[in-house]
DNA sequence: GCTTGACATTGACGTAACGTTAAGGTGTAA
DNA sequence: TTACACCTTAACGTTACGTCAATGTCAAGC
């Protein structure tokens, strides 16, 4: 029930590197660490692995997928569901495509004409990847933080980011060498919690501290 | 009949910096340089540009996108063929993660099984890669080319290559100032088309001159 | 004729998701 | 114990652009 890297990874079909670059960036961490540091794995990271796969077919990048597997209202089966409506929007993509192909080899061989715009149908992913993204936005929360974001003003969308921003750096900018018990960076975390219940939606702390391992990684800080 | 940069990013719905980078590797030049500078592109560079997007839709690396487009024996028609085929094949993957998919609900609902291997059926592109440059392949020249190459052992498919980057070394490393017509730059691309043809396919300039401009890109020169 | 704003240019540095190589430690079958 | 396939970290390389910055150009309206 225990895989090595090699094993997970062959059985994946990618590559041990790609393994160990997902526990680089805490995606996916192995179930147990041996004593040799080896890495070792087990049937629940198959499936965590195969989420992840799931998510970057559909081209979400990776830091994203990490937020939203991390969320605390993250529904497998809903997820589930989703990814399915987001492959047949692929599909439907692929058909518009061999359309505009088969479109093409008509007007190639002479009986066929076409617009400059049907010349490029099926080919800008944008619009099916907002169809796309709408999808995993169905949970409440996310909705929540929408309709709150969209009803901001340019200018204040400026500052609640820089707010944000001003928020951050009092999270990490605080002596390295100060534990994540030190009370300054409780109260700077407790600060940004509130800062994102206010501006965004009502979140725990399992997401926030998704965010906030986003920022360590970050070379900025 | 004549595009500014933007015009023809916005039919194709990629960005003005994708053209300005396919310029800049050479892989579509515009029709007219303006004497302010700015390109101009016409109804042709419409449908060489739907044949990038084409490939690269099917995850050719631009570099390839850059030899196959540059070959005397390319053929638009038979192309296009070869195109709807992969696209086809990708449905099919699609199709098969689909399946996945819907298995993966199954057992996650408590009704069904899988085996491990069936968790991840149809995310090894490769499988499908291999059948898709497959189909490049079957213009004579590089079903030709791949006959002679696998039928030399590991060897002598390293001397070979070696032998490839001395030759290629010749045709580069002298004074940068010397012209192009160089009776010693001559010599050298003279002995390397015979390589080529020695142990990949008869190719002809126009292929030869695909693959210099390769080099003079590549920084290790 | 002049301004304005959307468009164009060339650098040049940044990014994501790994690939690749180097230099070494580990597990196990013969 | 020797081989060999596997594991580790560290670090630099790659592709296909994104994203500034600094500057030049064109068409429309006043």
């Amino acid at each position: 029930m225990a895989y090595t890297i090699k094993e997970i990874a062959d059985l994946a079909g990618v590559t041990t590197r790609t393994i160990r670059y997902y526990d680089e960036i805490g995606l996916l961490d192995p179930a147990l660490t041996g004593d040799n540091g080896y890495r070792y794995y087990d049937q629940d990271s198959l499936l965590s692995l195969q989420q992840i796969l799931f998510f970057r077919e559909l081209d979400v990048p990776l830091k994203e997928i990490q937020l939203i597997m991390s969320r605390r209202d993250f529904n497998l089966l809903s997820t589930l569901e989703n990814h399915r409506s987001a492959l047949h929007i692929k599909v439907r993509r692929l058909d518009t495509l061999i359309d505009t192909l088969d479109q093409t080899i008509a007007t190639v061989k002479g009986d066929g004409t076409m617009s400059d715009k049907d010349v490029f149908k099926g080919f800008d992913e944008n619009q099916y990847e907002d169809e796309v993204r709408e999808r995993w936005g169905d949970s409440p929360r996310y909705a929540e933080s929408q309709a709150k974001w969209s009803s901001y003003s340019e200018e204040q969308k400026e500052a609640i980011k820089a707010e944000g921003g001003r928020l951050a750096v009092r999270m990490v900018s605080k002596d390295p060498n100060t534990s994540p018990n030190d009370s300054d960076v409780q109260v700077a975390i407790g600060e940004y919690h509130a800062y994102l219940n206010k501006y965004f939606y009502t979140c725990d702390i399992s997401f926030l501290r998704g965010l906030a391992d986003n920022w360590v990684q970050d070379p900025r800080f």
